[in-house]
DNA sequence: TACGGCGGGTATATCGATATACTGCCGTAG
DNA sequence: CTACGGCAGTATATCGATATACCCGCCGTA
């Protein structure tokens, strides 16, 4: 390993002068000969500055850490893409904290927080973000949210739920439908609660009657979906909704699953909607009409915003700029006749 | 943030000996109330070395890095968690360095080997292999494949990729297909070749005849699969095959997207196995059949190999224990009766 | 009485980069 | 002839943990 002792070595300077050569500091003087040999020498011995030593004493490690809730959940990969985009412009590097599980244990708060080696959080996991923000407290660690804000937290990303929301009732009605339900998802959380509005204010604009029996919150598993789906399903068919519309991918799934369980068919029987987009989708059966929102930008602007916050600057709240889409596949068509 | 420091003046001591009743040096004598009062004391403050000066010294950062080619391919998620799940239990984080092509650019390489962060790297991506163990030649950072096994590096974990073929080819053969096509992948990696030769052995084992026609080397891509999957079903009804193996999970879906688009039906008239599984494809138009890899199982063995490399035991090349496994699903049925 | 050994620690260099204060020299102005 | 300012760098402390060499006092023994 090439070190900077011996880039000064070979260039006949100082160590501080290489460093300072190196990292262009404004406030030397140096000859443009000198300043060119150091660069010279630094490029054939093929140095790198060595991170980890810089990170001691500027406190930088060039890493941040990605709290996500589930990241088996296929609907995070854009948003990891746009992350690691960011970061990879910043020379970053990304490092995910999978909290398996409702809470982060405490093994996890020690490798991600305490110990020094994250220069910034960024948090995708509403439920967590006031614990972990006490845990930080004093810490100087910046934190920024995506997917949900939070009075206690300085930065956010958010997107357009209750346009995308809109977008789906929107389409939906459009359809012909007047009996749309709602798989939801917890209404303790910011982003729960928008897409909510989203999808109710929607609803009263198209002058749809919002049947309280039709609003399901849930838990964003396919598993419990599929529970309140066969619920629904099993209502007799004059107050069965004819559309239903998913808080999220994996509910739109397990929403899939009890239709098909309940020998419904979709769309004939009853259309879906999906929150959040993915390439499979055209695979499903049947591909699934989605609402594509801009993950990847929304990982991006957090990315950049948190090694911003890093960097001193002051962190605030904003929105991604890209509109939700509704990307139309074959889970809806029009309402069906019904008595 | 409470230093060595800190704890060595409130129990009284030297940082040495902080340190060293710490991290239990054996060679250290000191008497069980001092030992005690050290650690009461580092427990009161909160101590949680940190990991950036530590590592400086021990040139160990607990971090390691690992390299797939296409992150966004969900079948890795399983390899990832069992990664992380290794890591996670030696206190190790883990960096995901995602190549977005076929080479890993110059600025991955510096922050991923160059710049001391990492301890180790763990490779699931064949094709950089030799250049990667090149650019690491003689700097001292072990290096794992995964589901690749390379003569130019000491350790590996594999699967038996080739049993998976041959359960593919088995279950079809099961069923009376006698034409069973194989869209595979790159016939350059040690990988491809595994599962060809397990497809070409059971295939001979079934007295079934292997029509050069019917191999097709693809590249792992969904968007290749599609074309691929489209030539080999414009094929006479004669000389077209009743079943298809595919090497990949995207290659399965570009091949379900082709039948579909050639107006042929899965599993009526072609049935479909795929390697590589995933819960999404209960979902999927027709739910595909898949052979189930210990993906989980040989992240886990990876990392934990190569966390011992780091700590300096000698790696090996292993192969996992557990077996393929058939998941059945309804993309194969019993052969069409053909002329 | 001298000496060695051991219990119970301590002092300090080190990892590599960086930030800050400082120095030597030269030319020029007073 | 001296003072001063600027140019072109240098010396060194520092970040926090760790590894190694060392030290001091006391006890037992020859």
């Amino acid at each position: 390993m090439t070190t900077l002792k011996d880039v000064a070595a070979h260039a006949g300077v100082s160590v501080a002068t290489a460093a300072r050569v190196l990292n262009e500091d404004p406030t030397l003087s140096v000859r443009p000969v000198t300043r060119e040999r150091v660069r010279a020498v630094a490029q054939d011995l093929g140095y790198r500055p060595n991170r980890v030593a810089s990170g001691l004493r500027t406190r930088r490690t060039g890493t941040i850490a990605v709290v996500l809730p589930d990241p088996q959940n296929i609907a995070w990969s854009d948003t990891l893409r746009g992350i690691e985009r960011a970061a990879a412009e910043h020379e970053y590097v990304v490092v995910v904290a999978d909290a398996h599980g409702p809470t982060l244990d405490p093994q996890q708060w020690s490798r991600f927080v305490l110990e020094g080696r994250m220069d910034g959080l960024l948090v995708a996991f509403a439920t967590v973000v006031d614990e972990l923000v006490a845990q930080i407290a004093g810490r100087g660690l910046p934190l920024v949210t995506i997917n949900s804000r939070s009075d206690n937290v300085d930065g956010s990303v958010t997107m357009d739920d209750a346009t995308g929301s809109r977008l789906a009732v929107d389409h939906l009605a459009g359809l012909g439908h007047r009996r749309i339900a709602f798989l939801a998802g917890r209404g303790d959380t910011d982003v729960g609660r928008r897409r909510h509005a989203g999808y109710r204010d929607a609803m009263s604009d198209h002058d749809l009657p919002v049947d309280s029996a039709w609003i399901l919150p849930g838990d964003y598993t396919e598993r419990t979906a599929r529970a309140l789906g066969r619920a629904l399903l099993d209502m007799p068919d004059i107050g069965r909704p004819t559309a239903v519309y998913t808080v999220n991918l994996p509910s739109a799934l397990g929403f899939r699953a009890a239709a098909a369980e309940a020998g419904l068919r979709i769309p004939g029987d009853v259309s879906l909607v999906t929150m959040d987009d993915h390439p499979i989708l055209a695979h499903t059966d049947p591909p699934l009409t989605a609402i594509q929102l801009p993950m990847g930008e929304m990982g991006e602007l957090g990315a950049r915003m948190l090694i911003e916050g890093v960097d001193g600057r002051p962190v605030r709240h904003v929105v991604t700029a890209t509109p939700p889409r509704l990307i139309e596949r074959r889970s809806t068509a029009p309402a069906p006749m019904l008595a």
